[in-house]
DNA sequence: AACATTTATATAAACGTTTACTTGGAGGAA
DNA sequence: TTCCTCCAAGTAAACGTTTATATAAATGTT
């Protein structure tokens, strides 16, 4: 049953030497003597047997920025859900950074992709659009998580980031508030103008408008956010009665900013975060946020890139996990102050 | 130069199938015969040569009590420089969990170590002293992260936390506190001891009592910790002027349930933290804490590890790894007022 | 043009590993 | 005892990979 090397050999003519190289992307063979053996071994079914069961995962972890919090609290979490499956199913699990700042960045990802038998997952929260392209030249089987572009030729995991900014602003819109805004990171990552589109979907839904002034941008990081934010309140702007934010950490930042400027949360102004940090369950107020199980999205991964390599189907799918609301302190109910009169009476 | 299996095979008498399998540990040997083979091979210096080029290190993340949030801001940084300096030496990180829990535990543990040319780094903040005796018998050569004991027979790379928590109280005393509490986690992995015993040895130092009444015990989550904290405050306590803690956690646990028992920090009671976990720095007031550089912990241990097996010395070392003082806003200087009152004058 | 050097390509041979099979002795059952 | 079964121990042979080497073409040098 079983084809060999030695089969591959005798039938191309050339060594088994060469035809290992040829079918590992080694070097030292021509590339058109490569693509005769590489055919012939499909021909001769030599992929089908080999990759039926996989033996180990490679995880790539694209890194662009440095790491960044959101990342930290990503990734350890993510992981823990994609070894738990590839525990249990066997297999095994390489890490491997890349730096896209790298200047072998190039040659260390077609490195990564060579060994056809293992399947790569990679994060791509960072991911720049422009490196799809090396991407697809790999030779493996490939998925992305938590990224998603459509000119893209695999399938991806990832966060629905879309439905659960809407329903962020459902949930808005059911406790009273009419005038929402929008706290918009300044650097936009796929899964930041996915949650605006989000936003933009449910003010339209609600008949609310998107007011321009009631968008501000800040800087990801918690002190940066923060500062911007409290020059943007020095203004003395008008204020909506919530906000939707691009994720906890600005959420957070911007808090503290209207806190510090006497602006309460919630009773002046309610915000709601994405992401669901950890701490965002302790600070004061507690903040009210989006959250996606990222042991989830591991464990789907792994179970993913089984199916992929298994069914060699070519259609992609894109798995969307969906967050839940995490209800904390944050959000005020406006529609309160009607119950409250009618106890007065 | 370079011993190979058919020499062995052939100075021992068994096939080169069987050495093949007794130094890879292998099943199907008999336990003599694998010992004379494995004698036999060193003798001949077959180990010297293979082992000098380590192409693949296992990081095994070694789980008790699952995930917890010490683990997430741990994990992640760490991971990014011990796979930033493999990387530098060209060298694969496999990762492989570890769940004390599992039944068939003690079997995946030695399946792990089976490998002699892939050594092996453990992350051990939640290891169990017990589980030291099964990490003898493993057969390649073994780092410990963030985890000492005396009895261990292998190199270990962890924090400082002793000198780091000494040099805590330092800063205190130099901010005029006199009377020091410890916010102690009630469940005591071996970093929270060595914590202790450095918040004991920093009093000692400066000629001060270590309070018993001072010390409160407190859930390592930060609802936990806040909960238990109110309840503590409720029957009024005598409070000290300042206290170290644990960690972040902890910290911020018990902050929060001082300012909400109407006790300000900094103004009535300081805080120091262990940690610096990146909430950190947004929390109101801002939390002064230890920070160890994570990514150099994980660079080092990659540094270790080769040096331990290119150079297969026996002797044990520990490498420390120093956290510095951050400064933030939870600590008060005491000594200002007698500053205010030369102002005054 | 003549020679030397470098580079690309291919392979023979040797490597360690794995699989399928042989062997011999232990342990029961009759 | 005889016969059968089972299992641990060991191996032959085949596997894919790697290394050192051969060869021819391309390139540089005089």
């Amino acid at each position: 049953m079983g084809t060999t090397i030695r089969q591959i050999s005798e039938i191309t003519g050339y060594s088994p030497a060469t035809v290992s190289k040829a079918l590992n992307n080694k070097g030292g063979v021509n590339s058109g003597t490569s693509d005769v053996i590489v055919k012939t071994a499909k021909k001769m079914g030599y992929f089908q047997e080999t990759d039926d069961k996989i033996k180990r995962v490679r995880l790539i972890v694209y890194k662009n920025y440095g790491l960044n919090i959101d990342e930290i609290q990503f990734f350890p979490l993510m992981v823990d859900g994609f070894q738990k499956e590839c525990q249990r199913q066997g297999i095994e699990v390489v890490v491997s950074y890349l730096d896209r700042r790298a200047e072998d960045f190039e040659l260390q990802l077609q490195k990564l992709g060579e060994d056809r038998n293992t399947p790569v997952v990679i994060t791509g929260t960072e991911i720049m659009e422009q490196d799809l392209r090396y991407l697809k030249n790999l030779q493996c089987p490939m998925l992305m998580m938590d990224y998603w572009h459509e000119s893209m030729e695999f399938s991806g995991v990832l966060t629905d980031n879309e439905d659960a900014m809407e329903r962020a602003v459902d949930y808005l819109v059911s406790k009273g508030h009419g005038e929402i805004g929008y706290l918009k990171g300044d650097f936009r990552i796929m899964a930041f103008r996915s949650r605006e589109f989000g936003y933009w979907r449910g003010m339209g839904k609600h008949n609310l408008t998107v007011d321009r002034q009631y968008t501000v941008e800040l800087p990801v990081t918690m002190d940066g956010a923060c500062q911007n934010m409290k020059r943007y309140l020095e203004a003395g702007p008008k204020l909506p009665t919530a906000f939707v934010a691009d994720n906890d950490i600005i959420a957070l930042g911007a808090m503290k900013a209207m806190q510090e400027s006497g602006i309460a949360v919630p009773d002046d102004v309610s915000v709601i975060g994405f992401d669901d940090m950890p701490f965002s369950a302790i600070t004061i107020p507690g903040l009210t946020s989006m959250r996606t199980s990222k042991e989830t999205m591991g464990k789907l991964a792994v179970k993913r890139i089984i199916e992929l390599q298994c069914e060699k189907s070519a259609v992609r799918t894109k798995t969307l996990v969906c967050p839940e609301l995490v209800e904390r302190d944050s959000v005020k109910n406006i529609n309160e102050r009607q119950e409250e009169v009618r106890w007065q009476i």
